[in-house]
DNA sequence: GCTACTTTTCGAACATGTTCCTAAAGTCGC
DNA sequence: GCGACTTTAGGAACATGTTCGAAAAGTAGC
């Protein structure tokens, strides 16, 4: 009983979708997605908690609809696998970094990929413990590498304001920080490159070969 | 030439610690900033690029002032000790996580650390281009490791607002998801514990045992 | 049909970060 | 000393996220 609700959340979400497509994301604000919707700002909040909390939706919303790719044999590529479509996932979308700072468990959608994760360590050996260890591991580092990366494209071009360092690599005193002082020319092609797996295959591989019990289950 | 300063970068960092220090990092606004300095918020734009800027160079502030720890002899152990001190100094100040997503570089106070940190892998056998894929790899983890375990305690507890979706892992599926089914119950004990440096110890072995050229430096 | 009761909707208002424009307060050339 | 010039200071105003309280719009009991 009760007033009949004359907003659904299905509403609310394709009316953020459609203003996302339409006008890009940053410019998805409470008050133009009312508008958008054809409801007051505040009526919004009757569906949604706070801005975060949309957010997230949204992006279960668009996680639910993710093509789930087919997994390898090999149960270490399987772990490979799902961290890197996590990655590749949450990566196309730039507004993921509100979320994933709030939000910190992985939605609802992004389940079946945790999962895939735990088997595949299960079965190189890990007990359920280790496994959960190595995915929080994983979910660290990708998530670090997603919230860096996003914030570096992100960020707007550094204007020259007062008291704005920057060239924070040139200043390095070459005495006090000799390797940082040979790198700085190359620092910044250094640091742009996708280093992404290579630093989870080590990490995985780091993981499984310290397991106390067992070593590689398939023989190299 | 023109109007001379009646307020210094110095005497705005110093108001806002005092009020930190005082009030808690929550309620450091900049119009309650600029009245603790004695100053219009306007004219703290003169110093400052934003508040995101301010908090970067607050942590400056604060980082430069950071007892340097000496440095173990064996340098995989420089490494993880590198590693370990940015995460606890990091990890101390909670608006850290503002900082850390806009302004990705490491500050200009904690360029020693990653000195140290590039200078213990290049003893390992790295090439210089491998030390910095090692750091960035850490720095991700890190950065993540920081800013998921900052979004938890920062977090609000969670109420019970409609369309509010909790108790996430207790509606696994068991068919589905097997394995988070199986570890629902202990999933909050276990992912609340502290597994940093297990982390970082499995990523730096991995990495430093994939080098292509030589293995390990020092026999095991 | 009328009266509780419950839920939804929304206008007003607030705090915050930020920008724009104008006024103040000096220095420099003379 | 005086007018250009330059830099800082600050008031007014705007967009945004969010809260509060009251009005609207139904349902259930009688």
């Amino acid at each position: 009983m009760g007033r009949p609700p004359r907003t659904s959340r299905t509403e609310i979400m394709a009316a953020a979708r459609r203003l996302i497509d339409r006008d890009g994301w940053e410019t998805l604000t409470i008050r133009r997605l009312a508008a958008e919707a054809g409801i007051a700002s505040t009526t919004l909040y009757h569906h949604v908690r706070d801005k975060d909390d949309l957010l997230s939706q949204l992006l279960d919303d668009y996680a639910e609809q993710m093509p789930r790719p087919d997994m390898p044999a090999d149960p270490r590529e399987r772990i490979i696998t799902a961290a890197t479509v996590i990655r590749e996932t949450l990566a196309a979308w730039p507004w993921v970094v509100e979320v994933l700072i709030q939000d910190n468990q992985t939605g609802r959608a992004a389940l079946w990929m945790v999962e895939k994760l735990l088997d595949g360590a299960i079965e190189c050996g890990c007990t359920p413990e280790q496994a959960v260890d190595l995915y929080r591991s994983i979910w660290y580092y990708t998530a670090g590498e997603i919230l860096i990366r996003a914030g570096r494209v992100h960020r707007r071009a550094e204007n020259d304001h007062p008291a704005r360092r920057d060239a924070l690599l040139r200043a390095a005193d070459a005495t006090e920080l000799p390797h940082l002082a040979a790198l700085a020319e190359r620092w910044a092609t250094l640091t742009s490159r996708d280093t992404y797996s290579l630093g989870l295959r080590n990490l995985v591989d780091g993981y499984l070969r310290n397991l106390p019990d067992q070593g590689e289950p398939d023989r190299a």
